[in-house]
DNA sequence: CGTATGACGTGCA
DNA sequence: GTGCACGCCATAC
């Protein structure tokens, strides 16, 4: 199943995206597997805790900063930090 | 196995 | 242009 592997699969989209450069939820369910899964890619980020992962350029497809485990502030401070913003 | 929840997206009023 | 409501998929309990 690609279930499985869709979490997984986030994690390596989100992994792989290049500094100053941010990401739509959408934009990541799509190279997840399915452009639908939005809703999943943000529960599946809220539940990791892995600081490996730039889930901070990961933002709302409106271009809002949407939410963040550490704190919303801190993922603006990185975005302006590296230029995405 | 079934239910409830969620860091979203899109459509309509 | 803004606000509200519904829908979709995956995860966790």
């Amino acid at each position: 199943m690609n279930n499985k592997k869709f979490k997984k699969k986030v994690h390596e989209v989100v992994k792989r995206i290049p500094p100053g450069v941010t990401f739509s939820y959408k934009e990541v369910a799509k190279r997840a597997g399915n452009r639908r899964a939005c809703r999943a890619v943000g529960k599946i980020l809220s539940n990791n805790k892995d600081t490996s992962i730039p889930c901070h350029r990961v933002i709302r497809a409106d271009g809002s900063i949407g939410g963040y485990n550490e704190g919303m502030k801190e993922k603006i401070k990185k975005l302006r930090k590296e230029g995405a913003m």
